[in-house]
DNA sequence: ATCGTAGTTTGACATCTCTCGTAGTACGAG
DNA sequence: CTCGTACTACGAGAGATGTCAAACTACGAT
């Protein structure tokens, strides 16, 4: 098989209805996870986990998107080595109607406004 | 003079540029300070620290008010011998237009939510 | 079977966070 | 000046967090 398939390996994810606003909110208020939300709703695709150019090992980035799939912001599923990340729009939406964009939109302005002057 | 004036004793707030979308989302993912937030949304007016009902000792919420004020999501004044705290709508409006409108308004749905069948 | 790539696990460390209790300061009222 | 109320400061403790390095696992390719 030369083929990409979903492999084995399950991971936790927390159902829709267990997602907490508090651990989205502590989720998205590292710089570095914030970051990589950018990223993925930018590219509107899947993206495995060494797509993203961070200043931090290996290790921490694990522990990112850890953070980040357990607080229920992104989904992972193994496609051979790779791990593929996407974001959680529907589920976001459905419990949080507008908050994604709202918070994509603040953090495109923060950066846009920092980004200018620097 | 029996007037409530706005007293002395001056605190430190960031200004509005100054603000970070990472420290507001801090702020705002400790259930304790969300609910602060949101009583300071429902009211719509300047509350002084006691007349939340918190349940954390008195220090643990003046820790609380100064992660808001220091975050810029409230501005906080002296008056008497009272410290009253309101929201910095303007500011946060400017900044990140209709972000805080989307937490405020998650935060309700989540509460809807969790609180109808407890 | 071997190798390389992608990601994990473990342990460590410094720092931050939430919490408390006790003692202290600022102000208005009497 | 003294008292009560409102809030602060300090010190401490338990636990979480972000980071790293080193050793490990899973998978595809050869």
């Amino acid at each position: 098989m030369t083929e990409t398939a979903t492999t084995g390996r399950a991971l936790p994810h927390p159902e829709r209805e267990q997602i907490r606003l508090e651990s989205v909110l502590h989720a998205l208020s590292d710089p570095m996870r914030l970051q990589i939300v950018r990223e993925l709703a930018a590219k509107e695709a899947e993206l495995s986990c060494s797509q993203f150019e961070l200043p931090v090992t290996k290790s921490t980035t694990t522990h990112h998107f850890r953070v980040l799939r357990e607080s229920g912001v992104i989904r992972q599923v193994y496609r051979g080595t790779a791990k593929m990340n996407g974001l959680r729009r529907d589920d976001l939406e459905g419990l949080f109607p507008g908050l994604l964009d709202s918070l994509l939109a603040a953090a495109d302005r923060q950066a846009g406004r920092l980004g200018d002057e620097g």
